[in-house]
This record gives structure tokens, C-alpha cells and sequence, in this order.
DNA sequence: CTGTTAGCGCCTTCAG
DNA sequence: CTGAAGGCGCTAACAG
């Protein structure tokens, strides 16, 4: 067995283990490949030959043999270092492995430039599909890559007029489901504390919001709608100035996990005992600190966008499709409060 | 312009690009590639083609026929759901896309059986270089395509018997830190709360502990440390059990943030105002839960684990290195309470 | 069942 | 500065 390669030495190809067992490249390939008709004995043959080769198929040459579109799939995250981009890429990953196709991850920082020097990169790499966490509003360069036949699969929020398949979030069911709770709870003053305007998941997220409210009623449901808290900072801050006003309002619904640690601070400093808070997305510590929350399953959106992805490369002329992924509301105190 | 490609269309190659702007070939992928020795006239009559056509090099063919190892360095996690990971993953795609690399991210799942089944898939698709969060004991695997002359960098434990690059956290130097700081406070009986004894980090954290206690001469250091807390369930019940000794330890360690959580609950339930409690790994609302932390950059480990990576395909002579990311303690209050 | 003949798209010689 | 040949490692037809 004392058949390693030294270092540096050429890695065996499918020649010298056809030569080994004796016989020809094709057959050799064959038995490799696990292909039909191919007798036991010289499948056999040319196995134990690869084995003491230490021989190991190159898929990168069999694409390229195969002509064309890679096993690989390319998923353009919007921050890697975000834990929700991580949940998405893990059940990604472990739905594309269950398909047998390969994942290749990078991530545009949410950067519309960077996006569009990654997509030209992943199309270099010939990936198969494509998966994206549209940045910015531009996306002509996707539009391209579409129109020339690759697959596109679009994750937590679409683009306009850009008609491929994708997965997002229930937003609107989600926070009407934490609103409804809170008007259920009693509350008329609820206030709204979202990010920057501009983000997609957002603008569903307050147009569900007030129509919400005024499906129930209430009055200048924009009242106490506060968007552009981007970090829990601004979160904090805002928190803390909607409740100096003169009528307050009476439950909080913040728009995303990192709004409602700001929020949460705010609360702990005004020592506001009744002011009801729901979150959207959970977090770590959130039934610690008895948050009530609407949650989802991130890695549902990884596993959609992965199966979608793998559909559209079976059958490319397949009508496009959207998935939604359900919320559900975890109540675990902070969203039962009532009214002073 | 009007030269899209319709759907299903080949793509064009080089030589579609060299016959429209009728040079050779070679000339077409001199210019494409911006290789010297290529008249300015020419080069601009080639990238003019190339766009009008809508041109794409095949970076699959160029490796190939290059010869050999891609750009592209594999990743195997842990678990790529973990947020740990995603933080190690986001550090080490930025830097290999600093140095021109991609990055092709698998998880395990910290199964040892997955790790070598995705270690031979990497293999076939001849990355440059493998980085790898080993699972298990059993290394054997990987250890044949350290001899066969791979590139391979560990991240987070090092395989005994393995000399290969590594990055690991000081898990030493901020336990010592942790013990340190409850000891200053004048903390005799402190309490180690550990996930099982088969993690390498875990074996590493608890040497920490035991020695420090000891330099401080404190005896029996083992008395209070309880491994086996996998996650915050088990945690919380084995804090709840530590606090009912007859002569409960005054101070908690918690080895990662997962036990902490669990911690926390335990002493929320217990109303223990006078316990200290330090954990390992920073989470999202400790600063929030002013809990008193061991943090450290994990975005660092993959930094680092990609510089390696990188610096070993270009050199696969050098000698190996080992990496060790350090740590700080951020006091927030938890860790600062006397004992009663 | 097995082998032969052509490439896949590009790069690397080595000549013009 | 440019081009012609040969090959990277493998697979897809076709023959036998």
C-alpha cells in the first residue's frame, strides 16, 4: 500500500489507472463513474487500481467534459457574518448536498457593486444557479445573467421587475399577527420601530403595520411609525424620545431582533414596566428576557431558495414561483402587558 | 447591442470572440486576460468583441488546462447555522477575496463521517487549499491529503499528530483572565460549567481553570466543575444542583455562550443576587443582561486561517504556524458582584 | 460489454 | 507583437 504520491507529485488520472487494470480509459471511467455495463470483475479490477493509485476523479475536468453548467451553485449573501445569512446558507447547504450539487458562498456586504463583481465571478466559475440577497435597487446585471438563461433565485426580498423565482419572509403576515396581539391586548397607541426606509423587508413590514391598524380602526396609524433606527443605538434613541411625548404609546412593535435590543435598553432605563414590546425576529437571549416575538425559520428560506434553484436547473422553462415562509408569534410576556 | 443570447443559447467562447475580431485565439486571450506583448489597438478591437457578444471566460477550463489546483479554497464548518461560524466564514471570505480567491463553504455538522465524505468532494473539485473545523477524533483522512501535499489549515482545535497550520482562540489565557478577575473579587469558590469533556476547547478551557485556581492556591479546584452541559437545558440543571450544596460556590464560569444562557436562567429562577458569573464567548444581549464576558474577534480565526491557507499554496515548503487569537475580558457586572 | 474518436474552453509551449 | 499546435482530465457518441 505504500503508493503515495511524494509531494508535489502528479495527482493519478483516469490513463494510469486504465493502465493498471488493463484496460481502456472509457471502460475505466465507467467503472468509476458506477456506469451500467460494465463486467463485475473488470469494475473490480479497475477500482482496486484506483485505490492503490490514491487516484481521485477531477469534477472540475468532468464539467467541463459534461459541456457547460457546473454542479455548483452560487449563493450571494448579503453580510456572512450575519447569524441570519448563516441559518439561510445552512439549510441551504444541507438541501443542495441532499440534491448533490456544491455550494459556493460569498458575500456583497451588502454592496450593489460588490454584488455585481460577484455574480460576473460565479458566472466565471460557471455555477449552475444562482442565489442572491439583492443589495441596493440596480440589478441590471442580474437582469442580464436572467435573460441569458441561468438560473436566479432571489432570498428575503424580491426585485422589481425582475421575474424569477424567490423566497421571503411572511413580513405582512407576521406583523399583523404581533399587531392583532397587541390590539387584542388592548392597545390603540402602538408604535413602530423600523429600519432604514429603503429596505424592502421593511416597507412591507410598515405597510402591513398600518393597515393593520386602520382595518381595526385606529386613527393616524403613521403616528408613531419611527423609521431609520439602523443599529441598536438609534433604536434606543428613538425609543427613548417616542415615550417622552405627551400621550406615549402603549405597546412597541420593533422591526427587526437588532432594534429590539436597542429597544429593550430604552425600556431598562425608563424602568417602563408597562409598555408591551413585540419583536420581530427572535434572538439569543430572547425567552431569557421573556420577549415576545415573531419568529421564523431562516433555514427554511435557505432551503426553498436551494430547492427552487435546483428545480430551475431541471427544467429551465418551468413558470417562475414564490415562496412564502410562515411567522408565528411566540408570546412570552413582554407582548402581554396591558395598557397603564 | 441588441446580442443577447437567447435562452439556451451556448455561450460564446474565445474563439468566438477571436474569429469576430479577427485575430488568432491566443491573441483574443491575451487580451482578454490583460496579458502583456498585445498591441493596444488590438486589445481594445478584442474587448470590444467580447463585449458585444456578451463574452464570459470559463474560469473551469482556464484551471484546468492550467493545470491542476483552483482559486478556490474549501471550507468545512462545523455547523454553518452556528453563528460562531458564520462570523469565522465572513473573516475568511473577505480576506481570500482580498488575495483572489473564492471560498466554497460545507458543514459537517460535526460529523466525522460527513467531514471525510466532503473532504474527498473538495478534493474532486481540486481546491487550492481545505480549511477545516475537524469533528471527531479520527483524522486520518485528512492527514493523506496533508501528505499528498494539500494545503490544509485548522480552525478553532488542532488534531493531535497532525503538523499542519492552525488558528486557534487563547482559550488558556482567557479562562486565566476569567478566573483572575472572580479571584480578585475576592471569589474562592468558583464553579466551571462545561460543555462535554470530548471538545478540544472544552479540555483546554478546564487545564486553564484547574491550573490558575491552583497557582492561587486554592485547593481542590476540581470540586466545583461540571462538564457535560451540551446545551442550556443541561446547564440551567446542573447550576440549579451546584447552587443547593451545602457550600455553594459564590462565582460561575460558564465555558461558552450557550451554558451561559442557561446559567442565567438558572439564576434568575434561584433569585441569586450575590453569585458572580463570567462567561466564555460574548452574545447578543450581554450587554443588555450586563453580563461580564471573555470576548474575542472570531472573524479573526478566519482571517487568519485564510492568510495560512494562502501563504501555503504559495509556499508549501514553509515551515508550519500556529495562530492564537486573543481574548479580553469585558466586565459589565455580573462578573464584578462580591461575594455575599 | 468494451474501445475508438472527438471534443469541452482554455493555456502553454514554441515558432513566426 | 502574433499565431499554430498540443494537451489539461474527462465524457459523449459511436462503433465493435
Amino acid at each position: 500500500m505504500e503508493s503515495r504520491a511524494a509531494v508535489g507529485a502528479r495527482r493519478p488520472t483516469l490513463i494510469t489507472v486504465a493502465e493498471l487494470a488493463g484496460v481502456s480509459l472509457k471502460t475505466a471511467s465507467r467503472a468509476i463513474n458506477g456506469e451500467p455495463n460494465v463486467a463485475p470483475a473488470t469494475r473490480e479490477k479497475v477500482r482496486a487500481a484506483a485505490r492503490s493509485l490514491g487516484f481521485r476523479r477531477n469534477a472540475v475536468a468532468a464539467d467541463l467534459a459534461r459541456g457547460g453548467a457546473s454542479s455548483v451553485v452560487g449563493f450571494i449573501a448579503g453580510d456572512l457574518a450575519n447569524p441570519f445569512y448563516s441559518a439561510v446558507a445552512g439549510g441551504m447547504e444541507r438541501e443542495l448536498r441532499r440534491r448533490g450539487h456544491q455550494l459556493m458562498i460569498t458575500s456583497s456586504d451588502e454592496d450593489p457593486e460588490r454584488e455585481r463583481d460577484l455574480t460576473a465571478e460565479l458566472m466565471e466559475r460557471r455555477v449552475g444557479a444562482l442565489i442572491v440577497t439583492p443589495a441596493g435597487a440596480d440589478h441590471e446585471a442580474l437582469g442580464r445573467e436572467v435573460e441569458d438563461g441561468l438560473p436566479v433565485v432571489l432570498v428575503d426580498r424580491p426585485v422589481a421587475g425582475l421575474d424569477v423565482d424567490s423566497v421571503v419572509i411572511d413580513n405582512r403576515g407576521g406583523v399583523a399577527a404581533a399587531v392583532e396581539h397587541l390590539l387584542a391586548h388592548g392597545h390603540r397607541r402602538i408604535a413602530l420601530i423600523g429600519d432604514d426606509s429603503d429596505v424592502w423587508t421593511f416597507q412591507e413590514r410598515r405597510e402591513a403595520f398600518v393597515d393593520t391598524l386602520v382595518a381595526h380602526g385606529v386613527e393616524n396609524p403613521e403616528r408613531y411609525v419611527r423609521p431609520g433606527a439602523h443599529d441598536a443605538g438609534l433604536a434606543r434613541a428613538f425609543v427613548s424620545e417616542i415615550l417622552e411625548d405627551e400621550e406615549p404609546p402603549t405597546a412597541l412593535l420593533a422591526a427587526n431582533n437588532v432594534i429590539t435590543l436597542g429597544t429593550l435598553q430604552s425600556l431598562r432605563e425608563h424602568r417602563s414596566r408597562h409598555v408591551a414590546l413585540v419583536g420581530f425576529d427572535d434572538f439569543a437571549a430572547g425567552d431569557l428576557l421573556n420577549v415576545t416575538v415573531v419568529d421564523y425559520d431562516a433555514g427554511e428560506l435557505g432551503r426553498h431558495a436551494a430547492m427552487l434553484a435546483c428545480l430551475r436547473i431541471e427544467d429551465p422553462t418551468r413558470p417562475t414561483h414564490s415562496v412564502v415562509v410562515p411567522t408565528r408569534l411566540v408570546a412570552r410576556g413582554s407582548g402581554e402587558i396591558t395598557p397603564a
